[in-house]
DNA sequence: GTCTATATACAGATAGAC
DNA sequence: GTCTATCTGTATATAGAC
């Protein structure tokens, strides 16, 4: 398994000028599409500077993708979860994980690892184990804390976690990964959310 | 809306064998990825031959894509199912369902389809309507079945649908279009269903 | 470190013989 | 219709000046 260097180039310098670019680039088209010559031209640098900085094509491309996955850590917000009532915890968590899901950004990677995972398999894994597996961990930690605090009744709180999360990525998600659908609409994603949160509470009901 | 010309031509001909080596091919490495070379030289043709059946590669790449959407089309089991008891029917749509999804086949072709959106957003809704909405038309038209006869209690028999194969598809179909698991075992796959369906009966349950 | 200019390879598409 | 050989553009990567 191969560890992924993660750089921080400071800011305004000509690597995170590039891998900035890069980005940009790579997240909207895939990484057959983008030549480096349009890498250099977004970046304002010269073909010759890009590669003086990163050897090649594919190392940009590891690095930039190591970048963003590292840009995914985040604070959890499972403790505030945990403190509400277990309908509240669920919708809050369930409304993050949306929006997360489904914003610009995580869609393009989304399509991005899907559409190379087979030139570059540990950019696929490192991309899962940063995005959907923790999200999938701490989904699975609220469960297994709601049947411990006895608020539901959840003998595999790793499946309770991937159904919950399967009806909120539903159809939707589906569709906006096939550039069928533009952002979805805020209530829309509230109505798949609360009616997810509904299922889970009425399913896994104590008794 | 343009509309796909699916020419069927006859087996064995060159145009046939075009077309299944281009299918072969693309669906395993994407559009890019693939030569012209490559194709003709899979296909046992010369690259002037190709060319002569299909004016571009842009052209052999929709065609054989409106062939695979075409294939799609099968006979559905929704008279057999609103036959059985509810679970029971529940149960076998969404073994098929996961089959279907699962398949190397789908998988490839849902992960072509997600890389090449952006380029071809033409056939990402060809290939939306041949599978995942003929689909879930067939489950939604179960679950209003279901409620008519008073099986099930569905407010909304399209969300319902939406979540039941939100469910199945869960994690475990990410994890094949990432390419970090291999053909899912069978299992696995019934355990997922039978517990969507679990879900899906109590959350729904009459009264 | 950064640039301009270029080497090298390959892909899409075509010409012309059979 | 089918082939071999080739044209033409473009992409990755590099050489050499400043």
């Amino acid at each position: 398994m191969t560890t992924l260097t993660v750089p921080t180039p400071e800011a305004g310098s000509k690597p995170a000028q590039i891998l900035e670019a890069a980005g940009k680039l790579f997240l909207e088209n895939g990484y057959g599409a983008v030549s480096m010559d349009a890498v250099a031209k977004t970046a304002n640098v010269s073909k010759a500077t890009l590669y003086a900085h990163f050897g090649s094509k594919e190392e940009l491309f590891r690095t930039m993708v190591a970048c963003e996955c590292h840009s995914y850590a985040q604070a959890t917000i499972w403790e505030e979860a945990r403190r509400m009532e277990v309908a509240e915890g669920l919708r809050l968590l369930g409304r993050r994980f949306a929006a997360l899901l489904m914003s610009p950004k995580a869609l393009a990677g989304y399509r991005m690892v899907v559409g190379e995972a087979h030139r570059f398999p540990e950019l696929a894994r490192a991309f899962y184990e940063a995005g959907p597996a923790r999200s999938l961990a701490q989904m699975t930690d609220f469960m297994a804390d709601a049947d411990r605090r006895g608020q539901l009744s959840i003998p595999s709180p790793r499946l309770a976690a991937e159904q919950f999360m399967g009806m909120i990525k539903s159809h939707l998600h589906m569709r906006l990964l096939f550039g069928l659908d533009q952002s979805p609409e805020a209530e829309h994603v509230a109505y798949i959310v609360d009616n997810a949160v509904a299922l889970i509470v009425k399913g896994y009901a104590k008794g």
